[in-house]
This record gives C-alpha cells, sequence and structure tokens, in this order.
DNA sequence: GTCGAATTCTATACCATCATAGAATCTCCG
DNA sequence: CGGAGATTCTATGATGGTATAGAATTCGAC
C-alpha cells in the first residue's frame, strides 16, 4: 500500500543526508583546520556559503558536531579489523591489511581522522565514552592480531602486544598528521614501507640488546 | 665598577626568571589540557592564584605565551641529538640513545611536549616558522644518525631514511600523548620497547615481502 | 499552482575573553 | 625609614562567539 509514499521517501532520505553530509565536511574541515575552539559556526557557515545561525538546523550545538565529526566512520575502522582478524593470511599479511585498511580511510578523510585524532578530547564525558568505546574495540582487535601472531610462533614471544599495538597505531596516526606535506611520500610508499618496519620489528630473529640509561 | 649592581642583579636575576618560569608553566599545563584557543588566560590565573590582568605583566600577549611554551627547551634536543650523532657507538647505540633522550625530557615535561606537538600550528607564521626551523634542524640530525648506519652496512641499504626518521619521532610522540594513561607503560618499559622495535626495523635481515593493496 | 515540509534567513540576547591604563602594593637595598 | 623597581591589582573597552525565536523562502509532490 504505501509503495508511492516509500518510493517517495527513497530519494528524499538521500538528499537529506547528502546535505547534512556537507555539513559535517565543513565541519569536519573547519575543525582540522583551526581547531575546535579556535573554530566558529561562523567559519562554517562560510565555507557553506550560508548564515551562522543556519547551521543549527543541523545540529543542536556546537559540541554535537564536533561529536558527528569524531564518530563519523568510526565503526567502520573496528569492522574492517575484525574482517581482517577472522580473515586468512599470516600474522605478517594481517598486519599488512591492518595498516593499509587504517592508512587507507585516515588519508582519504584526513579532516575527519585529524578531528578525531586532536580534538575528541575536548568533548564532553558522555561522548568522549561513547567514542572511547569504539577506539578501544578496533585496538582490541589490532592487539589480538598481533597476539595470534606470537601464539602461533611467527611474532616474537617476547613482544609486548599492548605497546607493539599502540606502535602500530602511533606511526599510522603520525602519518596521517603530516601526509599532504611530505612531498613524495605517497600512501603506497608509506603504507609499504611502515608494514615493512612493523614486520620486521615484530618477526622473530635476533635480539639487539641494548641497555641505554643516560 | 658595576660589580655591586651585577652581584646583586645575580640573585635578581634567577627570582625573576623563577617567577616567570612559574608562570610558563602554569600557561602550558593549561594549554595542554585545554588547548590554546580552549583555554582562556583567567584560566592560567587561577593556576596561579592572580588576576588574568597580571599575566600581561610577564607576556605581551597570548600568543607570545604559547610561543614561549612551544620554544622552551626545544634547542636542547637537537644538541642532545648532535652530541649522539658525533659520538661514539654503533648505530643501534644511537638510535637508543635518540629514543631515550627524546622520550625522557618529552614526559618529564610532558605539558610543554604536547602544547608543541598539538598547538604549535596555531602561531602566527613568523613564530610557527622559528619553531620549524629548530624542528627541522633535529629531524636532520636524527636522519643522519639513520644514513650514518645505513652507509656503515649496519642498517639496511634500501631504508627511507626521511619515513623512518618520520617513524621514530611518530613513535616517540604518540607514546607522550598515552603517556600517564596506560598504566604499566613506564618510561623505562616503554624507551626500551621501542628503541627494540625500531633497531630491528632498521637492522639488516630478510625481508618480508608483503604485497597488501585491497 | 498550491500546500506542507524542509531549509535558510534576520535579529538579537547573552556571555566570555583579550588587552590596556593606571593605581596600589610589595620587596629589598642602602 | 625611604624610595625605586618589580609585581599585582582594579576597572574597563571592545570584540567576537554561541544559541534561540520566529519570519521568510525554497522545493517537491500532487
Amino acid at each position: 500500500m504505501p509503495s508511492r509514499t516509500t518510493a517517495a521517501a527513497r530519494p528524499a532520505a538521500p538528499k537529506v543526508k547528502r546535505r547534512a553530509a556537507e555539513i559535517l565536511a565543513a565541519a569536519a574541515k573547519v575543525f582540522a583546520r583551526r581547531g575546535y575552539y579556535g573554530a566558529s559556526t561562523q567559519d562554517i557557515a562560510d565555507v557553506l556559503g550560508v548564515r551562522q545561525a543556519s547551521i543549527y538546523y543541523y545540529f543542536d550545538s556546537k559540541e554535537a558536531a564536533l561529536e558527528a565529526v569524531c564518530a563519523d566512520g568510526l565503526v567502520e575502522y573496528g569492522t574492517r579489523a575484525l574482517a581482517i582478524l577472522r580473515g586468512p593470511g599470516t600474522a605478517s599479511d594481517k598486519v599488512a591489511k591492518l595498516v593499509f585498511h587504517h592508512l587507507s580511510p585516515a588519508v582519504e578523510r584526513q579532516d575527519f581522522t585529524l578531528v578525531f585524532l586532536r580534538e575528541r578530547r575536548f568533548l564532553p564525558k558522555p561522548a568522549r565514552e561513547r567514542i572511547r568505546a569504539l577506539e578501544r574495540r578496533y585496538e582490541r582487535i589490532i592487539q589480538k592480531v598481533i597476539e595470534q601472531g606470537m601464539t602461533k610462533g611467527e611474532f616474537r614471544a617476547d613482544l609486548d602486544a599492548r605497546l607493539a599495538t599502540l606502535a602500530l597505531l602511533g606511526l599510522g596516526n603520525s602519518a596521517v598528521a603530516w601526509y599532504g606535506r611530505e612531498p613524495d611520500a605517497t600512501l603506497e610508499r608509506i603504507t609499504s614501507n611502515y608494514v615493512d618496519l612493523l614486520v620486521r620489528a615484530f618477526r622473530k630473529g635476533e635480539a639487539p640488546k641494548l641497555r641505554v640509561t643516560h
């Protein structure tokens, strides 16, 4: 019966969402360039060519816009990582896939990524915890891939899985921060290079044994 | 002739500087917690227990305070790195020293480091360039250590020295960001762990050969 | 073309913040 | 003590920013 209305609602929804996505992208862009507190709702409106107050049709507050930017696309990181964890391949293969599927979307939507990395701490506690939960899930999956590699004997047994996870993420996220300003560093080069570094660091092999406490 | 005045100025200077250092530390603390734009001069004054306007006796502007925080202790990074580059030891030893002498002061003065890492981009261009020059110097020295290791045959010849430098810094700086929130991650553990990862990644050894483009 | 919903606009209340000017206080040496 | 320099205070101007209310406009379906 409601074939007409639902059919009509179909093209309507994408339109609404498309505009909302534009607002979100504008907010991400401005937050990324000037920082959350450094950016005004006026700045966002300028990007869109609308009046400052018009922004409030889409967001209840500036904070809500920040949460939306931070959360946008975040679940997908966990989803992709889970598929990699459960999928086929050696632990090294999986680390390579993890890095690729981290960097690729991160630099493709650099504004969102940078806002997430640098501005999420300004969210009010409830929102911050919602975001943090998604992060934790992602981190745990990465850690499991590493632990899997250790169990299988592919990665060193003396590896600290937690620190290794943070290293992988730290490496990837730092690249997002300078991506675009390092002339010759293409996504492909960065990915293959960092995968190489990480896999060599994780795999079995002779230990360096260095003590440097001053 | 001015023996009296200079002698009198001697104990006076440290006093002035001590107070100035306190103001600076307060600014660093507040900028680190709330971000440059999120922090008000009132916030800084609150930390010190003085009135908001009193801050301006020490700084011409909020921006000047930011530059002071960012620049504080920055030259020393280059100085220490240069001593390591020119000093004795294998390239691996030097990488270990570099990491230690990066992380140690960075976490000891975490507020300053975090402000430098996250807020320096908000500096006006001239100040930003002054800071950037010191950074570049530091980065180049690190890169030379890595190149030295490659030339000596200790590190892989196919290493990308620039990306390796950015990896070392990215790894170290990311640790500063979460340092204090990872319960068991002491400075020593992080240092030895990350040195280990980096040296294994840089040293000669069999190549993994992984292709992951989807 | 008309209706209703979606979208944007005008106008404004309200508050926080940076910075300056000049007065007041503190410190400490002679 | 007295005075000079250092330090902090009071008071205030000017600006810019968030958010709300309600009017005006656009748009798509019929």
